[in-house]
DNA sequence: TGTACATCAGTGAACGCGCGTTCACTGATGTAC
DNA sequence: TGTACATCAGTGAACGCGCGTTCACTGATGTAC
């Protein structure tokens, strides 16, 4: 099984990106629920029958495109963690890694669409969720080699939990951005939380 | 102007609750885009006509159906809010909203979806950035009125900060809920969360 | 409380459009020599 | 590097279904007396 390796020419290459481009701004823009086959391909300058060579559903080519990004993100927030000595400088980090986060809102747009496919299809919900441990992980992995070298408050537990209470932290944010599309409030308020999170309580940041 | 007020029948009543009723459900089951208007009324026993005597579109049948069970929620949360005498009890008042809050997963499908929804369309976001504005108010009053009795951290600034982020778990939790189903660990998670955020940083509670 | 009448609420058939899906075709691309 | 051939990738017309929307109709409900 699995023997076709096939040859993958050039022009299906740049075609299934074209789509997957033009599908992300169409998806952005209307949501995933409102959006037709027909919609994407003029978007991408290409007949219906280029999906159909492409992609089985609609369902399959969204599922390709949160791959694709979410990858993508992901590497950017392991760079961003990356960056410090073994000591953590957590304000520093929180400011690269909101950055990173809260970068496009047509992403975050993209995602909470896809969440809630995931929130109805198991398979899709184990992907989703797989990108979310992997997220975890780099952020967990980074908190735990700062021990001994920057202390975190215990109030969450080990560094796991610090990891999950970031995440939801970033999740609850992005709800709030995606009503209020203030991005700078966002940052500004995220870096607030995390900073929260991630510092012993008797130290008190401003509220801005 | 404003000059109809008409006499609405008991039935019609009945035939819009009905059709708000099945509107839910099938929204929980297949989400607001996978469904159409025709589905919904066999699931609520009427013809499509019937849907056209109440609503005028599907998006104002979600309007009314988010408003609705929206009102019921934030007054239940006023509710669980307000069985403490003037000190907080931080652990009970924690766990009696957490238990309202991540009660029914159907009502957080919707919810997401109607976060979707409103995340491009101005009007609607409006309707959901007011109906968090009145829950936070009724957190924010809550904690303000504990002043002096009880004390809690000042990272997060003031009463409207500390409601602010108690949402924001809210949301984060709801998220990860979603994709796992598992509604006892958001529970646990949530509470941990909110006490973390509620409570000075150098009480441990135990990570579960 | 009963009856007659007016209005309303929901019915269900009909219409038609948008769009998913298919497919025979053709220009583009890659391979072999 | 060039040519001939085979296969592939995207075209666009055609089909048909699902469903949104309308509307003449009728049983249900409310009102007046």
């Amino acid at each position: 099984m699995e023997d076709t390796p096939k040859r993958v020419t050039r022009r299906r290459v740049r075609t299934r990106a074209r789509l997957l481009q033009a599908a992300f701004e169409v998806f952005a823009a209307k949501g995933f629920g409102r959006v037709s086959i027909e919609e994407i391909c003029d978007a991408a300058g290409f007949s219906r029958g280029a999906f159909y060579s492409n992609f089985a559903t609609l369902d399959e080519l969204f599922f390709a495109l949160y791959q694709e990004r979410a990858d993508l993100i992901a590497a950017q927030v392991a760079d961003a963690l990356a960056q410090d000595g073994p000591g953590l400088d957590v304000p520093a980090s929180v400011d690269r890694v909101t950055e990173v986060l809260l970068l496009d809102v047509d992403w975050l747009l993209v995602k909470t669409d896809f969440l809630v496919h995931a929130a109805r299809d198991e398979e899709v919900a184990r992907v989703l969720l797989d990108h979310r441990a992997r997220l975890r992980e780099a952020i967990a992995d980074r908190l735990f080699r700062a021990r001994g070298h920057t202390e975190l408050p215990a109030v969450l537990g080990d560094a796991d939990g610090a990891a999950h209470a970031v995440v939801a932290a970033y999740d609850g944010v992005t709800v709030q951005l995606l009503l209020d599309k203030d991005v700078e409030a966002a940052r500004a308020w995220l870096k607030q939380l995390l900073t929260a999170l991630l510092t012993d309580g008797s130290s008190s940041p401003s509220r801005i």
